[in-house]
DNA sequence: GCAAAAGTGTTCGGTGTACACCCATGC
DNA sequence: GCATGGGTGTACACCGAACACTTTTGC
């Protein structure tokens, strides 16, 4: 009844709280996720995204981190929280809250585990999303592919505008990779010489290193870093996909 | 170190999870959140958020609409999940994982509680959000300044590409009405006549019910519903706020 | 008449879009 | 030369900002 009683912390309903990531790349030009191959029970065998427990004296951010280091040796990547799912029978052993995290690394990623128990392994989201394609295994374990399509959904959203997309580019880049992430994680295509103009005009989005590199062929391109402006106004533009 | 004994769910860390709502409306021309006077330690008449305990047989979204309810007897109003909150620490009794809910009500809103041990008051959000002001209570218990402060802010955002005003608006409105929506929560004024045009023009946004009315003053309006169309493609563009 | 709010019409400037065109490299 | 990607210039359409103007009520 009384708001103060319910808020008496010793006798907490038992729930127990893991953190869940979907962290994606860029593979041969096609979005990817890091899936991990179950080898217990529940789910045995099908895959689902990396996480664990949140331990008692770490934030969640640092559990997500932590496990993500587990799994792929990578810091420092873009972390940001997406969402929390915590539905009675999401998974049948228990009620487990999952808050769910979103990283994004920049390619070529680093090849990850193998003969262990457990197997990480890139997965392109495409087959994971569009329910169309009969590909292999179209589910993931316990509601995570509820949580992929929210992840992606949310990166997609982003690009918009944030400089979210130089989350997925090395450190120096130029104006034609910046504008190849985009075009992958939309699925469209961009008219390079307005992208060109667009983001080398919004003063503080791009910072210039100064240097020129020749990779990828044709004209030299000039290196940028990511600016101080992180938010992008106006918007860029996603064209509608091209359907049909 | 394998990611599958993490996993065993009969040896979870002791975390207790809780939700509270960040619930907003409209009283006398400004953003007002509902808050709770604490009876008790720690933070002992301190304001804090609605909130308590997830029960094990309801869905997060359910334990936050089942307190709003408690505290307000207002049901079906909209709810969103907000983020999730669970440094250590932030509860000084013990580990406690909070995810929170944006919640908006139309107004006028129920007047709630009063002669309880804990009592509810509306109060407006810009003491908590401008720290110049030297407004009575300037901080909340423990972290929910700040998830007042996400709550607001993903309000603001949001008012820009979603039909979120209509939230604010009892189920028919006139154009006036949601324009003052839009200039109290984001705390700017708007061209009435642009913005007339803007929400009539784009499709499906809003329905006319046929009615008129003249509660305000001045030319009657047309009264309009929510319409189907909740996306605002293109957005309303905020102005920045007149500053100095 | 006057105030107040609802709507409509119009002008102007900025910006996204489409596309012609030139530049600099590898082969 | 030719292909490839980098980058600039330009014309057009559209849309938001600003604002003059008319409409319909209450007092």
């Amino acid at each position: 009844m009384s708001g103060t009683e319910t808020y008496d912390p010793s006798k907490y309903p038992p729930i127990a709280v893991t953190v869940d990531i979907v962290l994606l790349t860029i593979i041969q030009d096609s979005l990817a996720a890091l899936l991990i191959r179950r080898g217990a029970e529940p789910f045995k065998d099908s895959y689902a995204l990396p996480g664990g427990f949140v331990q008692p004296d770490e934030t969640l951010a640092a559990a997500a981190a932590r496990e993500l280091e587990e799994e792929t040796g990578a810091r420092g990547m873009h972390l940001e929280q997406l969402g929390t799912y915590g539905d009675p029978g999401r998974d049948p052993r228990m009620r487990v809250v999952s808050v769910a995290y979103l990283a994004l690394i920049p390619n070529p990623p680093e090849v990850v585990g193998g003969s262990d128990a457990t197997s990480a392994e890139w997965s392109p989201v495409a087959s994971f999303l569009d329910s169309t394609l009969p590909e292999t295994p179209s589910l993931l374990a316990f509601d995570h592919s509820r949580i992929l399509r929210d992840g992606v959904d949310r990166a997609r959203g982003k690009l918009e505008y944030t400089g979210l997309a130089t989350a997925f580019c090395p450190d120096e880049f130029t104006v034609g990779e910046l504008r190849r992430v985009y075009e992958i994680v939309w699925g469209v295509d961009l008219d390079a010489r307005n992208f060109h103009r667009k983001v080398t005009g919004t003063l503080g989005f791009l910072e210039p290193t100064g240097e020129m590199t020749t990779r990828g062929g044709g004209r030299p391109a000039q290196l940028f870093r990511q600016g101080p402006t992180q938010s992008l106004n106006p918007p860029i533009l996603r064209p509608s996909p091209t359907v049909i």
